[in-house]
DNA sequence: CGTTTGGTTGACGAGTATCAAATGGGGTGG
DNA sequence: CCACCCCATTTGATACTCGTCAACCAAACG
């Protein structure tokens, strides 16, 4: 399996989008690393609790959960790549984020017992379940904890909101990447080298673009020089490059 | 809907926005209205825990707090008209949202020790303090009560970024004062005739257009006969076409 | 094999951004 | 009270990005 590996220490982060931000205080014994904190916490806690670790095994393109089911748990990803979209009546779709180890899935509904939105794997993956309604009444720590995920959540969509908002096709295209290098680096990958797991049409989706302007958007930035294209595979090749490309500047509206 | 599948009747797209949404689940005691039910809870507990009620005056183009500050108290909006914006270091500024009302101010850096936005007063307005961490000590309900605040900001977040995304400029104009409009009827204003606290450059800002676009889009929907244009005062004359107009449809990407 | 799915590229047009100018209202100071 | 200016808004002309439609290719799959 791919992404299986130890979590190194948190490492170096991409502009605004990485949580660079952690507060001190609070949650004094529970945190101190990066994402996948929590995954080695519930690795601890449950058993001192009694509680079984519940597992789910998906494979590619298969729901985790749909918008309107009821919430039964949520989910934290301990492997595999996934994505959580929101579909309007009309048919009108919107990918919300790709979550990866160490993500939440179903945090957005905590205060509804019907999910929010569609959770689907992109490739196979494992999941853990996590008893919420347990540990929020037998840990304080865990309520926080909760409490600070939801917070980096808005935070993340405000700056894609930011981002989609004022730069260009080509720009939203290059903040992605540094983005998602940011994340698998975060998690012992190689931050230069991307396997990407979506498609152009749910990258495009979540980017707000057609499928054709991404895709012409990475023959651009390779023409150029900057980046390595093979299909899924994306090569980082001018880092510097790249950043004066964002740097110049979108719409100020 | 888009994602409650627990409110009842389809009302029209108003509602999509506006908090419909409650669960039943948690907070028994607490909520049975909509917005100010967190006004009324708090006027009804700070006295039981000997807490004095810290009121706070702004005026128009007042910052409430700034992206950095220390973050020394959570705000929630009493009077007045507010919104919260993004800066990022290259000078693009995004609006995240207009506030008013119910509102809570500060919510997203709930986990940190420093704003992560700016917020700031569109006219003259009264904020009442919430000592957080004392409520949060001492009335377990707040804590849930936080948490679904902060879930309901992300599926917000989210209708948005589906909104800005997928529909044209009339229609995300359109989704705005549908918006504007169930949350003032929410307040016990009229719903049919809006009075706008913000420049058309911030509405714009909002919705990711430029003012330009923004001044057009309300003359061809007052030219049709939709809505009255007269500066920053709007009526909705015709709510059933301009239910049409969003139902006809925008890019499915 | 044929079929499906994902990706690339081209030609063209629609929808907005951009630049520019004119209008109007509200406030301030004379 | 009026003149003036500043700010918000409206409207027009033009440019340009990106969406749309279409053709083609490659790989995966039944």
């Amino acid at each position: 399996m791919l992404l299986d590996r130890t979590v190194p220490a948190e490492t170096g982060h991409a502009a605004d989008f990485a949580d660079a931000e952690f507060a001190d205080a609070g949650c004094a014994a529970a945190s101190q690393a990066g994402d996948a904190a929590l995954e080695s916490w519930l690795q601890r806690e449950l058993p001192r609790l009694g509680l079984p670790l519940q597992r789910r095994r998906v494979r590619a393109k298969q729901h985790v959960f749909r918008a309107g089911q009821p919430r039964t748990a949520l989910y934290l990803v301990h492997a595999g790549f996934f994505k959580t979209a929101l579909v309007s009546e009309d048919g009108r779709e919107k990918i919300t984020g790709f979550r990866m180890r160490g993500d939440l899935l179903g945090l957005d509904a905590l205060d509804m017992n019907a999910y929010a939105c569609d959770a689907v794997a992109l490739d196979t993956g494992e999941l853990w379940e996590v008893p919420f309604a347990r540990l929020r009444n037998e840990c304080p720590q865990f309520q926080e904890r909760i409490t600070a995920l939801l917070a980096q959540e808005i935070r993340r969509d405000w700056n894609w909101m930011l981002a989609l908002g004022t730069l260009g096709a080509d720009q939203r295209v290059v903040t992605f990447l540094f983005d998602l290098a940011a994340r698998l680096q975060a998690l012992g990958f190689s931050g230069e080298c991307l396997q990407l797991r979506m498609t152009r049409a749910e990258l495009g989706n979540f980017l707000s673009l057609t499928l054709e302007t991404v895709a012409r958007s990475l023959s651009r930035l390779q023409a150029r020089g900057l980046i390595e294209v093979a299909g899924r595979e994306i090569v980082l090749r001018d880092r510097a490059a790249l950043s004066g490309l964002l740097a110049a500047g979108g719409r100020v509206h």
